[in-house]
RNA sequence: GGGCGGGUGCCCGAGUGGCCAAAGGGGGCGGGCUGUAAACCCGCUGGCCGUGUGCCUUCGGGGGUUCGAAUCCCUCCCCGCCCA
């Protein structure tokens, strides 16, 4: 039960105890647990934070467990309330289709394709009758609701709490009963869902209750939130080796801890050491902050592409050179700045395009270039800010004549 | 269904006839500095061009009053509270 965190210790405990209990059966009759994860594609992307909870299942994937990775096609509908402190919009069943349609590819880069089960929830939450709904609602008041906090505090605050919202935990707890789970793992925010919810409608429908597995939440890249892509601090695991590697120097340093025990693969003795060093004076927080950066790039896209991800940080913001790699676009000797900077996509707007260039932000070779209507002297390279690149280049064909 | 309060930019929120493209904060972006795309400091943050006391679009939707509306009136939609 390492670097689980439930805030009770009495439940801890429980936990724990239900867990080895579950554990020897499972090896007395040969039967593996069913283990699941569920994750909601409310967006295209899963990141970082769902790594935490997928390294889990991995475990025990490794162990011979049957590793479920459930897909919330029909939860996602929804959204999860729990941490959230505000009504989160309906989605359609196509939305949510297509935002999962690489799920699973991406899960994979932890998970083990050949062990994974992935199933999806509309399977069996999109059959149930009103009847149904009206049992499994049964079991709860309205005041268990209203007591947790994100509730609680809209509550308070005279925000809306929309009747379907509570539907969420019931959809979620019978997930567990259509799985026949064992054991459920989940952020810490899951503890209503998991514990609460889950366990007692699988008891309901006559299961031995689910271990939940509590794991502490991912703060984002402000070091503060739990990431999640609504609120626009995540790290996402579609992207490149570069990207990841540079969102991640640009973490603040008070949470290099979390990330080295959520994320790494190291032992909880060599992030103690590392921890010493970096109390000491004797390890730079930067050159700590760039092995957690090499060592999670490394995990998800290997060590080669680390090490030229390491590579490119170190060219590109350490010694500001160019990156190796840029986008190429042709050049036109007529071609106005403004409407370069645009047609290129480094800019949104003409309008940002000329706050840009007011900032001294647009360099061509290494040049600041001022004027709005300037035009370049021939190919070369076009930065806006430190880390938009590109690669002007002499059209292959000569523009048609006319 | 009735009474009251509310719906403002990416988010939160101030503004109750002109000084409003709209305070302040957050986020984002840029510059400086650096140890890094941390921290800190400064700036920018609707669009368009002719960069000007410029033009266009924006304050839930539609309509109106007015020289002029985020602000007033009508109407519709949505949310909260209380009542039923």
């Amino acid at each position: 039960m390492q670097g689980t965190e439930y805030g009770d210790e009495d439940l801890r405990r429980a936990m724990e105890r239900e867990l080895r209990e579950r554990l020897e059966e499972s090896q007395r009759t040969g039967r593996p647990l069913r283990v699941y994860l569920g994750v909601d594609p409310r967006t295209s992307d899963l990141h970082l934070g769902h790594v935490v909870p997928m390294r889990k299942l991995r475990q025990f994937q490794e162990l011979g467990h049957t590793a479920i990775f459930l897909i919330g096609s029909f939860t996602s509908l929804i959204g999860d309330p729990s941490d959230k402190e505000k009504a989160r919009r309906l989605m359609s069943f196509d939305e949510v289709m297509a935002n999962a349609k690489t799920y699973t590819d991406q899960a994979f880069r932890i998970l083990d394709p050949e062990k994974t089960v992935i199933d999806y929830n509309h399977r069996w939450l999109g059959e149930l009758k009103f009847g149904d709904l009206i049992h499994l609602a049964s079991h709860f008041t309205v005041q268990q609701f209203l007591a947790r906090e994100t509730f609680r505090k809209r509550y308070d605050k005279g925000d809306p709490i929309f009747l379907h919202e509570f539907f969420y935990p019931l959809m979620q707890g019978y997930d567990a009963v259509a799985l026949k789970a064992d054991v459920q793992i989940g952020g810490t925010d899951q503890m209503f869902n998991i514990i609460v919810a889950g366990r007692k409608l699988q008891e309901a429908h006559g299961q031995k209750p689910q271990i939940g597995i509590l794991l502490p939440l991912l703060p984002g890249t402000d070091g503060v939130r739990k990431m999640s892509k609504s609120l626009g601090n995540h790290i996402p695991l579609e992207t490149t080796p570069e990207d990841m590697y540079g969102k991640l120097m640009s973490l603040p340093d008070q949470v290099m801890g979390t990330y080295m025990r959520l994320l790494t693969r190291w032992t909880p003795e060599e992030i103690a050491r590392l921890e010493a060093d970096l109390e000491a004076g004797r390890l730079h927080p930067r050159d700590l902050k760039m092995r957690i950066a090499r060592e999670i790039v490394d995990m998800l896209f290997g060590p080669e592409a680390a090490r030229r991800a390491e590579e490119h940080f170190v060219r590109v913001f350490q010694k500001r050179d160019l990156p190796e790699e840029m986008p190429e676009y042709p050049y036109r000797p007529d071609q106005p700045l403004v409407d370069l900077l645009v047609d290129a996509g480094l800019v949104k707007s003409k309008s940002e395009a000329r706050r840009m260039i007011e900032q001294r932000a647009v360099r061509f070779n290494g040049r600041v270039l001022e004027g709005f209507q300037t035009t370049l002297p021939g190919p070369g390279v076009l930065q806006v800010g430190k880390r938009r690149f590109l690669r002007l280049v002499a059209s292959e064909k000569a523009p048609s004549a006319g």
